[in-house]
DNA sequence: CACGAACCTGAGGGTGCCCTCGATTTCGTA
DNA sequence: TACGAAATCGAGGGCACCCTCAGGTTCGTG
């Protein structure tokens, strides 16, 4: 349960911080998420540090991990998902609320290199992240079922073919976001019409 | 253009080596195809090295770069395209000609981490891969228009979706080979039914 | 078999990133 | 203002990989 919130004006965890350790500590964020937007979850640390005119040492004084400012950063950007997994249940249509879904999911994804990297990528440490993702999957889990029930979703989706779809989509907007900022959309134009009940030609083996 | 034979016996290319050297070549090769084969494009020159039993020095002096490697193993490999994409042409239902070049492509990627990387992968100067690929190119342009000819494929796919589906099915075929080497199969069995015209219901834009 | 050319070796320098830790500065309080 | 705790700094050691080159070895021919 995160109890812990970087910003410090709020600081619920343990001691308050120093002023100008909750100043660094708030640009040390800013700086991450703008770098691992522009360049990814892999971008070096240092270039974060300088970002927040700080130095090394520093940011891993507030951060002893990359990990840690994965879950620092994501969570709350994550947390639109229940947003759209809300929206998409209480869609009338099961399955449009179903295709919002993964338009919401895959459209966030694509806002930022980070996200999508955060998103498609396993991040055993990252325990903010993964409890979202978690939230998230039972979320879709209903979707899913709702969508199967009524019908239009083909029978056999599975809710592990969830997983394979970001790892595919994730691909196509990690390569076209800077050049082609929608072309995911064709792809996932694509998929959702294949996976309508109605299209199932090809029956999905195990 | 290809007059190279990493093949030291038939060796066309300026000297004869020596039959040390064309030892340590053949091994080297065999080296790297299973390294790459393991652990994908990115692996250590240095690991390829010790499995071939020759010092780094030595790798260096037969293969000046990476993409010298994948230059030298992939072509003949991916020579299989050809074929693939002659008997798509071949089968007289263009559609199942079509889906026929996909699943042969994405089998060739499934079989072979390095292999997988050489196709999704830009690589500017691995020349006969891009020779190779270009021509598959050819190939799968014709293959496409006859499937749209024939009414079977969607009319708003366009021949650039084709990398955007390798780019996709790279990833996944990444993420699974290892643990479930034919995940793919049910990703592309989504998409190619949701590639047959009577399947589109969004419109792709561009 | 002896000699030179071809070939091989591996230590070592370069790069880029990770992370630590003793010295130093800054903050906030008394 | 002066003091100690808190926070910062950044040089530097590690690591993994890249690539080179001077010196030693092997081949194959005469």
């Amino acid at each position: 349960m995160p109890s812990i919130s970087y910003h410090p004006e709020v600081a619920a965890d343990s001691k308050p911080l120093r002023a100008d350790a909750a100043r660094n500590r708030a640009n040390l964020l800013a700086a991450a998420t703008e770098v691992f937007a522009a360049r990814g979850l892999d971008a070096p640390l240092e270039q974060i540090a300088r970002r927040a005119g700080v130095s090394i040492g520093t940011l891993y004084a507030h951060f002893p991990s990359r990990e840690a400012f994965v879950d620092a950063i994501f969570p709350e950007r994550l947390a639109v998902l229940d947003r759209i997994a809300e929206r998409s249940l209480a869609d009338p249509d099961p399955w449009s609320g179903f295709v919002g879904f993964l338009e919401g999911l895959f459209a966030l994804q694509s806002e930022d290199h980070g996200l999508n990297d955060a998103v498609a990528r396993r991040l055993p440490n990252a325990r903010e992240v993964a409890e979202v993702c978690h939230r998230g999957g039972l979320h879709a889990e209903r979707i899913v079922a709702r969508a199967k029930a009524s019908g239009q979703l083909r029978a056999d989706f599975e809710l592990g073919d969830l997983a394979t779809l970001t790892w595919a989509m994730s691909q196509v907007i990690r390569e076209s976001m800077d050049t082609a900022p929608n072309a995911w959309r064709r792809c996932l134009a694509f998929l959702t019409d294949g996976l309508r009940a109605e299209a199932a030609r090809t029956p999905a083996g195990s």
